[in-house]
DNA sequence: TTTCGTTCTTGATGTGGATCAAACCCTGGC
DNA sequence: GCCAGGGTTTGATCCACATCAAGAACGAAA
C-alpha cells in the first residue's frame, strides 16, 4: 500500500479490508461463473489461478503469494472467469469492489494504487505470452524459478531455497509443459550442477546459470 | 463509451478525448521505454503491440483495432513496457491519463468503465495465455480466425471476410508458431475447404469448421 | 513496363517435447 | 507400523512443429 497517506484515509481503507476469509488447501476461494463482488489480497498462503475449458483443458494462468492480488478477471462481466484454488491454507482480506471504487474517488493514492495493480497484472501477462511464445522447456522453468525466488526474496525468505507449493503438473500447465517435461528438466538442472532438488525444496546452487539460461546475453557468468 | 451520462459529464470526456494523433503504417505509437503519459483510443487503424527481448526474441502480444485501448501497460511503472506499431495508416485519440483519473473521481461511469477495460485486457490475455500453453497450431490459427472476424463483426463488417493486415510472420509471433507453421496451417484449412485464402484476403467458407477445431466437444457440425 | 525486395508457399529433414509405460517415493490414514 | 494412492522420476518411442532451402507471387518504385 502507498505511503504518506493522511490519518482518516488510512482509517477507512482498513475498513475495507477488515474482512478477513480463511481457505483451506485444496479449496477454492472462487470459482470460473460465480458472481464477481470483491477483489482478494493474500495474507498468508499460496494460490493458483488456472481456467478450464469444456473438453478438459486446463491451463494456470499464475501463482499468487502474500500480498498479491486476486479477482481482478471479474470486474469487466460481473462473474469470475477463472478459479483461484489455495495450494496451502491460507487467509485473505476481502476487499468488497464498490467499496474500492467508492473509496478511490476520494483518495487519490488508492486510485492510482488500484491501477498500478491492474497494469502490473496485465504486464506480467506479458511476459508468460513471451514466456510461452518463444522460450524452450529449459528457458521457461529457468526464469519460472527465478521469479519465484525473487518474489519470494522480495517478502524476506531466502534467495537461493524454495519450497514449491504446486505439483510438477501445475508447474507445466502454467509453463505450457507437460509433467514429465517438467520432471526431466529439473533433473538436467541438477546434472548440471544449477540447483539442488529434492521433491519440492529447490536449493539453487548457481543462480547466474539460470539467467545465463533465460538470457545468454545479457549475462557475464 | 457507457450511454446514460449527464450533459456536462460527456462535454468533459469528450475533451479528454478531443486531442488526435495520425499514425502512418509501419510507425510506433509508443515504443518501450518512453514515458508513460496518455492512454490511446484508436479511431482508425490497425495496429500490433509487441515486446522484444534483448537476445532479439519478439513476441507480439496482441492486435488492435478500432475501438480499443492502448497503453495499460505503461500505468504501473510510469513507461511503457512494449512497442505498439500501426499496420496501416491510422488515428488515435490521446487520452492523458492524469486526466483520466481526474475525471472518474467524478464521474463513476467512467470510472467503473476504466476498470472493465483493464479488466477485459486481463481477461483477454487469459485467453492467449490457453492458446499459447495448450493448443495446437491448428487450433491455434483457427481460434485467432474466429477471434478476428467476430471482433470485425461487431464493428458492421463481414462475419465472413477479412481482409488480414499483419504478415505471416506476425501472426505466427502472436500464436507462437513459425511464419511457415501458420502458411502450412493456412494451406491445410483451404484443402479442407474451411476457408478461402488469397495472400490476406480470407475467407470463411465453413465458420463451424473452424468452431470444431477450437472446441470439438461444445460444437455440433 | 521492368525490377527489386518483401512476403508467401511448399518440400525435405531434424528435433524438442509429447506420449506411453513402468517403477519408485513420499505422505497421510488406519 | 503398514498400506494405499497421489506425485515423481526415468526410459523408449513418436510426432508436431522447427529448421533449412528454394521458388513463386505480389507490390512499390523506377
Amino acid at each position: 500500500m502507498p505511503m504518506g497517506l493522511s490519518e482518516p484515509d488510512l482509517k477507512r481503507i482498513e475498513e475495507i479490508v477488515a474482512v478477513r476469509r480463511k481457505v483451506k488447501r485444496g479449496t477454492p476461494l472462487f470459482r470460473n461463473g460465480e458472481k464477481f463482488s470483491s477483489l482478494y489480497a493474500i495474507r498468508t498462503g499460496f494460490f493458483k489461478t488456472s481456467i478450464a475449458t469444456e473438453d478438459g483443458r486446463d491451463q494456470v494462468t499464475g501463482f499468487q503469494m502474500a500480498g498479491e492480488v486476486m479477482g481482478l478477471d471479474g470486474i469487466v462481466s460481473d462473474h469470475h472467469t477463472c478459479d483461484a484454488i489455495a495450494l496451502e491454507d491460507a487467509e485473505v482480506c476481502v476487499m468488497p469492489f464498490d467499496k474500492i471504487e467508492m473509496l478511490s474517488r476520494e483518495v487519490n493514492a488508492l486510485q492510482h494504487h488500484v491501477h498500478k495493480i491492474m497494469s502490473r497484472e496485465i504486464v506480467r501477462e506479458h511476459g508468460v505470452m513471451l514466456l510461452l511464445g518463444s522460450m524452450r522447456a529449459e528457458e521457461r522453468l529457468a526464469a519460472f524459478l527465478l521469479n519465484l525466488v525473487q518474489r519470494l526474496h522480495a517478502r524476506g525468505f531466502s534467495q537461493s531455497e524454495l519450497v514449491l507449493r504446486m505439483t510438477r503438473e501445475e508447474i507445466g500447465s502454467y509453463l505450457g509443459l507437460k509433467l514429465e517435461t517438467v520432471s526431466r528438466t529439473f533433473s538436467k538442472f541438477v546434472e548440471d550442477g544449477i540447483v539442488e532438488v529434492k521433491q519440492r525444496h529447490v536449493r539453487i546452487l548457481n543462480p547466474d546459470g539460470l539467467r545465463m539460461i533465460v538470457n545468454p546475453q545479457t549475462c557475464n557468468a
